[in-house]
DNA sequence: CCGAACCGACAGACTGGTCGGTATGTCGCG
DNA sequence: CGCGACATACCGACCAGTCTGTCGGTTCGG
């Protein structure tokens, strides 16, 4: 074994650490409100350990987007891909990221919050996988346009910027405290997009 | 006349001016990113004008606030005032606040990216105004659904959060300069909601 | 089989620069 | 002469990133 069983405790690794301290402090208080010392502080190891790993602070933030903007294609794949009518699939799909962005609301309160952070190089790439993340998704809409199960009088582009946005702004109401859980709220609002859809 | 009209060049305030550059500057490069030197070096004042008027750059920031909250509501008011039926003042709202948020992108952009950088009594001051806000939208689709004109399977509530989520998301994506103008979305975005709405 | 060279993984002090806010001065006007 | 409306120099705090050092393990030549 290499280290990453256990040593004494059986907490994670350094940069597993890092990354999860500064999720929650990104999302809490804004990338640039917490110092790397704070950081480093709250994930209970120094400058140097976190520079060893990453770059720059800049560097730790994008391997955020890396792991949100991965965890969110490698889902919406598995649910296009898997058969199904495009109603089922597209529910399935709208739910599935509701679901998602409640239970990683600190990933998406940062994604949105902090895109303007990164270095423009790294906004691109960024810009550039959401929007294939996009054109999956609106890919679905399409289809059921053609077939004629849903209504084509408003653009599939514009739906599923409709939709994404109300996924958006789920970081800056929805309280994992209050009375209605994620999937609950994911029925909703397929069934919300679906009915903006059903053809007359 | 006391000052408002003009001296030896038409233009604004020194305040109006701060405000202005401020709303640029905030929305391009987020509130953090931005000094006040070169804030207001961008309004051709100096500091010490702008600590004359604001008691500090959080106060600026807030001052931006009130502006989009009071003209926000005003603009709502007034169209869930005039009559006619509710459909039809639904779709107003909701075309008018596309267009509106469209209109001020730069306002929007800083509305919701910045909340977190106000004092928390700040803060609270801003959602309480904005609860009331979506409380009044919300009181034009709780109206259709008592008269059985919208479905009423979703509370009202999350339809409200839906419907602004998606207007939230605009100043992600919407660029002035493409092809599509704000009066035509707002269009698109009324259809929308009310398609999501329509009793079965 | 052993010790020396080496290496990855940090630790922690330090630095150059920036920033928000303040204190004091000036100037024109009533 | 007094006061509002600024101008300007300045300060203390803080911060990202760097640099040098340390230490436990691994490798490798003899």
């Amino acid at each position: 074994m290499t280290q990453s069983a256990e040593s004494t405790t059986v907490s994670p690794s350094v940069p597993d650490r890092l990354l999860a301290e500064a999720t929650r402090l990104f999302a809490q208080r804004g990338f640039d409100r917490v110092s790397v010392q704070e950081l480093v502080e709250a994930a209970g190891v120094t400058k140097g350990a976190m520079y060893h790993y990453f770059t720059s602070k800049d560097d730790l933030l994008f391997a955020i987007y890396q792991r949100v903007l991965q965890l969110q294609m490698s889902r919406l794949a598995q649910i296009v891909e898997r058969g199904g009518d495009v109603t089922e699939r597209l529910h399935a799909a709208a739910a599935d990221v509701v679901k998602t962005t409640v239970d990683n609301l600190d990933d998406m309160v940062i994604f949105f919050r902090s895109l303007h952070m990164l270095s423009p190089d790294r906004q691109r790439e960024v810009r550039k996988e959401r929007r294939a993340y996009h054109e999956l998704f609106r890919s679905l809409v399409e289809e059921g346009m053609r077939e004629g199960v849903f209504q084509d009088k408003i653009p599939a582009d514009i739906v599923v910027n409709y939709f994404f946005g109300s996924i958006h702004h789920l970081s800056m109401w929805y309280r994992a405290d209050g009375e209605l859980d994620g999937a609950q709220l994911g029925e909703y609002y397929a069934d919300l997009l679906l009915a903006s859809l059903r053809a007359d």
